[in-house]
DNA sequence: CGGCAAATTGACTCCACTCAAAGGAGGTGG
DNA sequence: CCACCTCCTTTGAGTGGAGTCAATTTGCCG
């Protein structure tokens, strides 16, 4: 059995002597991390905004809806979601965070984190204060464009989820983003833990708990995947891909096939 | 009759003795633009980067898919909706851009449009290269942040639309967004063309043509406005913004501060 | 072991899509 | 100026995918 994705960040966390003082060029996430393609020079400095606090065990908050905006956090290890409640008081998740990915770039132009985070496992991260970071970038073009970088990422990103798509294809492109994600880390690329519920895919992806439920016994009916509790093992990665690219549906037929 | 938007491009190009070469200081715009909280030393400097062409016809392209990276640009007079082809050939369109609006901040990460750009009626712009833009930033403080603000407006706004809305949600939400956006540069908050066909809209909010005409159709039976092919005009702007207000929970107060 | 939340499965319902056809509106050319 | 054509829009009828409701089952943790 591989690296299983969830497990690691614990170990992470007592592995290192130092704990939260893993200085950034000695750091796992390496270029994942926004000091990517800055000289040494630059990444000793660009240290010294760097504040680690200590891991958030799961359930704890990294933000409330409405805290003042301070600044952007890097996820270390863990994950993360971010969330809302609608009008209805029904709870909306927005997005999950992994190692790499960035927090809070929603808050910067109203200056109040318009959603909560809360971690969905041990998770460490490192608090980045924007004004620093802001005033920093000024003097190193290079972090100044990995901020673009990485926002307008993120609104490219966006656009394609928006899509109009299917239940089937919006668990593929789901699969394959947390595959590649953990892949980019090192980790398996077919098999991992599921670090949420199937309520929180569910809500992220805009449907009925049942449907993912659904959804996942259909696609491990049809050969592609097995799926215990929250594992996840993929068998055809290619056929998966291609679902989430292709936006279309898997025929009846192949899943009474193999059934 | 109010000041219907969508005339008012031509006249504004044609108003004006210099044409393309209307300053920062003098623009309609204000502070819906970039410049917003520069001083006017600042303003000075900013305008030598400033690039106007000439306005685009209707059906003209402003970019293509693929088209290299050089220059954001924000919109003066006009509409314009950017849209990509999906795997079964269908247009797919992803956003419209008004007055104020800037395009292209989804190309920054990979130096490479990622969708096509064109024009639904006539339309000015101007094109700011996004090298001098940056460079520019470093210093001047309220110019870099102005770019961070309006990337992370665009995330926040765009995680809403995610939403999981129903088709009357989502045409509630898009004809408060228009009212908004008219009502913020001086024109009617409740009477105004769309420059857009019903399909343009359809594929937006990721529903069918069909549907779109119905909603309208049934919003119209109620009472709440009436349609007459592009005009539209509202009666109940309030119920409307209730209706749109049902699914999504974010403060859009922060949101809605000036788009 | 019991209590509880998460997950699965089945039956039924409904909203929005598809298919189809009939009006407009606007543009073009004779 | 009118006829024609094409694209956009509207309306109707029927279908289906995903949601809802409800009943179990499973696993977890004290």
């Amino acid at each position: 059995m591989g690296n299983l994705a969830r497990s690691d960040n614990v170990q992470d966390y007592y592995r290192h002597p130092n704990r939260e003082q893993v200085a950034c060029s000695q750091c796992r996430l390496g270029n994942l991390c926004l000091p990517r393609g800055l000289s040494s020079e630059d990444v000793q400095r660009f240290e010294q905004i760097v504040h680690r606090s200590h891991p958030l065990q799961s359930g704890e908050h990294l933000f409330r809806q409405g805290d003042t905006f301070h600044s952007i956090v890097s996820v270390r290890t863990g994950c993360f979601k971010s969330y809302v409640f609608d009008c209805k008081g029904q709870e909306q998740v927005l997005g999950f965070h992994l190692p790499g990915g960035i927090i809070g770039l929603d808050a910067i132009h109203s200056r109040l984190h318009p959603a909560n985070v809360v971690a969905l496992e041990t998770s460490a991260v490192c608090h980045l204060s924007f004004e620093s970071l802001t005033s920093m970038a000024r003097h190193m073009p290079d972090l100044q464009s990995e901020l673009f970088r990485r926002m307008s990422r993120r609104i490219g990103e966006m656009q394609i989820i928006t899509g109009d798509l299917s239940a089937d294809e919006r668990i593929a492109i789901f699969l394959i983003w947390l595959s590649e994600r953990f892949s980019c880390r090192g980790h398996s690329n077919h098999e991992f833990m599921l670090a949420m519920t199937r309520s929180d895919v569910a809500s992220y992806l805009r449907m009925a708990t049942e449907t993912v439920s659904r959804v996942l016994a259909r696609f491990q009916a049809a050969g592609l995947l097995k799926v215990d509790r929250k594992r996840v093992t993929i068998f055809e990665l290619e056929k998966l891909r291609e679902l989430s690219r292709n936006g279309v549906a898997l025929e009846k037929a192949a899943y009474v096939a193999v059934a």
